[in-house]
DNA sequence: TCTGGGGTCCTAGGACCC
DNA sequence: TCTGGGGTCCTAGGACCC
């Protein structure tokens, strides 16, 4: 059988996201900034056009944007996973083999769709997707995802397209002649350089390279990459329940930090959030990694970055525990007198909790188990610092800042819009 | 003053085993 | 002169993605 993937990408999705709460800013300039507030990390068309950079430090294209009245946000996380998630309810109520690959893209299988055009079919999700969420997107029809990502690069940048794009309406190679050889899914900055010294520039170009210079020098991915141009799919559609290899959680400071006792709460913080995040998945780590590091950008100061990888005697997902081991980590890259920009911990070989048989002297979970559980409820009820361990601080000075953040307006009681009549 | 966060996969090289 | 060979596992680092 014939096999079809589409990819569904929502367009600007955290500006359109922001825009949707404050439709005086439809036809204005509008800019989603990092964590941080360091970059920029989503632009409007109308900040596009007027050749603001993906990527670009805030603090240099500060005067610019006042300058041209761009509209500027800080990231706001809680309404941006809210709003992805409605747009996937709504995407697998339409095609249930749907892998969700990113918090605004989705693949989906098409194989189904046999007795109507694809295109049209794609023109009705849409439709829907913008009808039930307020969210536009743009989608790409191809026989592999890498070529599906390709037409979701032409349906998005042509506006006669409509927003959709089938690559069986044209000649494949006639679009991948015009089609940058950067531009193409998993060709990144180091294998764009090695393409052009081989006088490579277009998808075409990598599609007709030979095998073994591609397996040598762009290793397997590469390969891969090249197999997928040609029509023959080699990534599979991954619809089945998401299981995380590692789960992280790393924040830069709003100020920079020196002193172990300020570390030792962020971190502590870090190591929380991600333990949260791993008894939402049903799992424990039988590993952690910590790090710290000072401003990699600075001109003035040495640049010092340090890790610890910590194995635990047995699996864990007590919050109390990795918080212990992730401090005596901490304790032994910490080098006074730095000052410090960023602390992060990633959690690491992970098994279900049903997979897990408890050792002799452990039982760790056993009893930490119903206590976590408690306070993943209470913290859900009431707000996320509701109780914490006293190690992780109360004021937390070294937070990070978020100046221009929009409302939780989908996801908390007391931030819901209003309405006025008049 | 000021430059994100959270993932995945691949490879080379060392350690270790028989 | 001359000091094995082949396999597995682990880890750090690099590259890529959104």
């Amino acid at each position: 059988m014939y096999t079809r993937f589409a990819l569904v990408d929502c367009n600007n999705f955290y500006a359109s996201c922001e825009r949707l709460f404050e439709p005086s800013l439809h036809g204005r300039p509008i800019v989603v900034l990092s964590n941080n507030d360091g970059c920029i990390i989503s632009r409007s068309n109308e900040a596009k056009a007027l050749g603001v950079g993906m990527g670009t430090p805030y603090f240099k294209a500060r005067p610019f944007l006042k300058k041209h009245g761009v509209k500027v946000f800080s990231s706001n996380y809680a309404l941006y996973g809210d709003l992805s998630n409605r747009v996937m309810t709504v995407l697998r109520q339409l095609e249930p083999r749907l892998e969700m690959y990113s918090i605004d893209e989705a693949f989906l299988h098409l194989d189904t769709i046999r007795d109507r055009s694809l295109t049209r079919y794609a023109g009705f999700v849409r439709q829907t997707v913008y009808r039930h969420t307020g969210i536009p997107v743009s989608i790409g029809i191809g026989p592999t995802k890498t070529l599906a990502k390709v037409a979701g690069h032409i349906a998005k940048k042509n506006a006669e397209c409509q927003g959709v794009f089938d690559m069986s309406e044209a000649s494949i190679d006639d679009i991948l002649s015009c089609f940058d050889v950067s531009d193409v899914w998993g060709i990144g900055r180091r294998q764009t350089e090695r393409l052009h010294r081989r006088g490579i520039r277009t998808a075409l170009g990598l599609k007709n390279c030979e095998d073994d210079w591609l397996r040598r020098n762009l290793t397997v991915t590469g390969l891969r990459t090249a197999m997928e141009l040609r029509g023959i799919s080699c990534i599979a559609l991954e619809d089945g329940p998401l299981s995380r290899k590692s789960i992280s959680s790393s924040k830069s400071f709003g100020v920079q930090v020196e002193s172990l006792s300020a570390l030792r709460e962020a971190l502590a913080t870090y190591v929380a959030q991600a333990a949260v995040k791993l008894r939402g998945q049903r799992c424990l780590a039988n590993s952690l990694q910590v790090y710290i590091t000072t401003n990699r950008f600075s001109k003035t100061a040495r640049h010092y970055s340090a890790r610890q990888v910590l194995t635990l005697a047995e699996p864990t997902a007590s919050t109390s525990f990795l918080i212990r081991h992730a401090l005596a980590g901490l304790s032994r890259i910490y080098k006074p007198g730095l000052r410090y920009q960023k602390a992060g911990v990633v959690l690491f070989g992970l098994v279900p909790c049903s997979f897990h048989q408890p050792g002799l002297f452990g039982a760790v979970d056993r009893k930490s188990g119903p206590l976590m559980a408690a306070m993943d409820r209470i913290n859900e009820k009431w707000g996320r610092h509701t109780i914490q361990h006293a190690v992780a601080g109360l004021e937390k000075p070294w937070k990070n800042k978020q100046l221009k953040k929009s409302r939780a307006f989908t996801t908390s009681w007391k931030e819901l819009p209003v309405a006025k009549a008049r």
